[in-house]
DNA sequence: CCTCAAACTGAACGATCCTTCATATTCTCA
DNA sequence: TGAGAATATGAAGGATCGTTCAGTTTGAGG
């Protein structure tokens, strides 16, 4: 979590004793069962409660409304993500670029259809709430994991870094995103994913800084930012 | 169209003096203003009647509930954006693969930029209806547009040449989205969109049959056909 | 065991919202 | 020009939804 949610989507109080944690946790389950079930048109709140096997004021005692409790939904499950998606990241360090991206390939599209229903539904429930917030925390997240990875890349730099990582990033979420609003069935998508990490590779081999020692590249970069900053 | 829309969410009728279109055309305008003005939350029938100028029985004459209207809209957006990406695709038969990618890129993304703030509005109302069938028939249309065009690339060829264009369809696709999604500076975006393009040729580069004759290829591809169907 | 805080309940209220239909207006064309 | 068809009106009904709060139940700590 990199930002706080604003003031007014955020929760009331947080649960201090073992029943009120476990009723929180089947109130976002619970969430998640009702948009599945029955679309985000019919998302309300006595809905969520009964699924949840609550009362609609238990929900009011820990989000100040409904929005809130989206909102905390949401967070939480882009927090997992990020949080899988930096893991990888760390584990790739001083690896070659072409790993790393089939790496990242791989821990997006396995974050995202572990849960396939849950996935889709979020997918929907986004439109509720005002989450440019969200996604822009999470985006920053990923970015700043991401950078950090290539930059320790074995044998290969690049002209512009950041560029770079945005480019692969947003086409990677994108690709992936597209798949499920097609509703591809499991082969293809899986042929696409696979055809995904090819075009990545084959575009960081199109873009890296021809070899040339490592110490080159990096004198480069170094002259570059010091140019910027006069 | 290549499917008409399933009869619960067809229209009642179809304007049949000027006047009726005049008022089909601000309805579906106003509907897009008050999701720019006022989110998918607030999208209500008296509010898009108020600011077509209408009252709310007359968009009941065209339509037999809410979201056989916002149906009815995307059906619309989509159609447009589908004949953009036709058009292309016949503008560039027989030229070469790489500037047929980059064209592609273009043409989707100057349709979606073109009146940005409608793209990113119906981006969300989308969720308000059962899309699948609208996507389904946009991506049937754009996929067999897009694979008679690389069909016809000059001196190029592929193993597998449905695949290459989910593929590449896929990825433009969410990857435009991807980049409405974080709301991008333009120079951020157009940069992103730039590197697309090469991601998109280093691809082809790298899936495109060895030069060797177009006819080698061809026999390869009939002998596959042939496999498939005995 | 007793007390206080934490957690939970759910009927009730007010605010929208979708949709209908009896009626009025406008246009077409014979 | 006049009659019938097409188009437009908008108050009213029925349904659903979000949120509150006075009161009850449960758990923790002394």
């Amino acid at each position: 979590m990199l930002t706080s949610p604003p003031p007014y989507l955020s929760p009331r109080k947080r649960p201090r004793q073992a029943r009120a944690a476990v009723t929180l946790d089947a109130i976002f389950e619970a969430t998640i069962q009702v948009l599945i079930a029955d679309g985000p048109r019919r998302l309300t709140t006595t809905r969520v409660a009964e699924r949840a096997g609550v009362s609609v004021g238990t929900m009011y005692q820990y989000f100040p409304h409904k929005q809130a409790l989206f909102y905390a939904l949401n967070e939480r499950y882009l927090d997992i993500v990020a949080e899988k998606v930096e893991a990888t990241c760390r584990a790739q360090r001083g690896a070659e670029a072409e790993a790393m991206v089939e790496a990242l390939v791989t821990t997006y599209w396995q974050a995202k259809t572990e849960r396939a229903e849950v996935t889709q539904a979020l997918y929907k429930s986004v439109v509720e709430l005002d989450n440019e917030s969200l996604i822009e925390a999470f985006a920053r997240r990923v970015d700043v994991a991401t950078a950090a990875m290539f930059a320790s890349a074995a044998n290969t730099a690049f002209a512009d870094l950041n560029t770079v990582v945005l480019t692969l990033l947003t086409s990677i979420f994108g690709t992936v995103r597209s798949v499920f609003e097609r509703n591809l069935p499991v082969e293809e998508a899986e042929a696409v994913l696979r055809q995904l990490v090819l075009m990545c590779v084959a575009y960081l081999q199109a873009v890296k800084l021809p070899a040339e020692g490592v110490t080159a590249s990096v004198r480069r970069q170094a002259h570059l930012s010091a140019r910027d900053v006069a």
